[in-house]
DNA sequence: AGAGGTTACGGGCAGCGTAAGGATC
DNA sequence: GATCCTTACGCTGCCCGTAACCTCT
């Protein structure tokens, strides 16, 4: 009587095509996959999976299984999302988190977590947008809170928020009369995000004129040390105002208007669509609906 | 992390409306359907069943879960169903047989079952056809061989064979130059099934007329003592002739040709249709086949 | 030699059956 | 008191993780 584990295993390893991945998508041993899958096909009396030494692919069987598997799974998920309480919930999510989300709401993001879902564990891991999304195309995380869409077939992306780039100096730095035009600007150098990312290449191409010097851009995948070399004047950064409030409440950095505009970082909560219940959908619209309090709560105070 | 079996229990205990009654269908103890129970609800976070020391109901939350429950055990059969090999079906099955159909060829479909699905195991209770049908209702039973279909919304019912019945006559009996007609026939008494089965409400029914004497309708609800009376000459008996195919052979009895007829004997599969995957669908199914199979057979016989 | 899958072994835990304990009619 | 569900307890058996082994590239 195969139960739904065995359904959940049989998937990713078709899916992911090997025990190893399996099991590490499953927070599990590679034996343990290798038992489940052999006491699977012994029950059910026949072969899925086609090997020779190595994986090579399903049976006729094995792929007719496999579709069955897939609505199963998505039925027993959807059975869950509408009679589980959200208490109930529980496994180990993988998040990724781009370091701007850090340095805004990712601390009550955690707390919320904790409160409604407290039987789920997260696993956090702070990087560029760019090491994210590769990552949740290996399945090496559950969810992703990064830069722009992750355009894949089963991904899901929900639009998270957005924030505005700012130029931002220092105390010691005098850029002259606002707004500041954009040949003066390039007289100090701009630091930001590091060179795979979106931020980064937007600059990039925005200074990159010919009639310009050439510009310098520094660049840290640690906004804490963009933060800090702005602080002891080395540049002009180019991040979001609202990673700096504390900074700009107390005067230590500015922002400075210039002649030119950047696009808005846009953020999105991203997911791989598995037909299983994983709790990653779930802590994704709860990010939603926080990054979109967190909106109004900017909003509202901007108003004052 | 609900599993199947959560799910079957679940159904049982909601349908049949007690968990004495699943853990007998499920042939389990009530304590374990209990722990299921409890378990099950623990995990969701949500109360299931109503109850007040007596089971009372569902929740609407127990009312919404039967109904993905419901749904998940009927793909997951279906699953099983196409994926398994024979061989792999297990489960106990409670097959009830009409006494005809042992004297017919029961013999050989449990020869057929054993064949086909080793893993199977039968518990075969041989009785009249209307305690079938009953014990059928009342989940007792999980597949049945019987006189008509049981017209009830969730029983399938498959048409299996038919056989004509006849007149039966021991050598001492002197009837008289054939076709006998009825009023010489009620001389003797009339050998036939139960009172509560079809045969016997049919006979008295056409027996009974003003204009004859008040028939002796003799019954048994063994079809080997109805055979031994008849062979003793105690009157003429109502049988399939399919039942005595020796005793014709060996010219101890003979058919008696009238100037009545009665309807056939129609037997049926009958099993619940019930979401989860009984193997008793596929031993109707089964049945069906073989049935089909005497069927040709006799005919075959008969055209020599 | 290294990656990927299988086999072997020991420990933990879940689920079952037996048996005893309420609660309600 | 009868019926039905719950709780307690000891046991079995499954499943997992560690580790060693096999087999191809």
């Amino acid at each position: 009587m195969p139960d739904i584990r065995d359904l959940e295993v049989f998937y990713w390893v078709a899916r992911l095509g090997g025990f190893r991945r399996a099991a590490e998508r499953l927070h599990t041993t590679q034996p343990a996959i290798s038992l489940r899958i052999a006491g699977l096909e012994e029950r059910l009396g026949v072969r899925l999976l086609e090997r020779g030494a190595r994986l090579t692919g399903l049976t006729p069987k094995g792929r007719e299984f496999l579709d069955y598997a897939e609505r199963l799974l998505r039925l027993h998920a959807e059975m869950l999302d509408a009679i589980a309480t959200p208490e109930s919930l529980s496994g180990i999510v993988r998040l990724g988190v781009a370091e701007t989300i850090v340095h805004t709401w990712l601390a009550r993001f955690i707390e919320r977590v904790h409160a409604t879902h407290p039987a789920i564990t997260l696993e956090i891991e702070v990087d560029v947008s760019p090491h994210l999304s590769e990552a949740l195309l290996a399945s090496r995380l559950d969810l992703a809170f990064l830069l722009g869409p992750v355009s894949e077939p089963h991904m899901l992306n929900l639009p998270l928020c957005s924030y505005p780039l700012s130029f931002v100096a220092g105390p010691g730095l005098d850029l002259g009369p606002e707004p500041v035009p954009l040949h003066r600007l390039v007289r100090w150098p701009v630091i930001t995000y590091p060179k795979t990312t979106l931020p980064y290449i937007q600059l990039r191409q925005m200074l990159m004129q010919p009639a310009l010097a050439p510009p310098r851009i520094y660049s840290s995948s640690s906004l804490s040390t963009i933060v800090r070399m702005t602080l002891d004047g080395i540049g002009v950064s180019v991040i979001p105002a609202a990673v700096i409030g504390a900074e700009l409440a107390r005067g230590e950095l500015r922002l400075v208007r210039t002649e030119v505009g950047l696009p808005d970082l846009a953020f999105t909560a991203t997911t791989p669509l598995t037909p299983d219940s994983s709790p990653a959908q779930r802590l994704a619209r709860l990010a939603c609906a926080l990054a979109a309090e967190e909106d109004d709560k900017q909003s509202l105070l901007l108003s004052i």
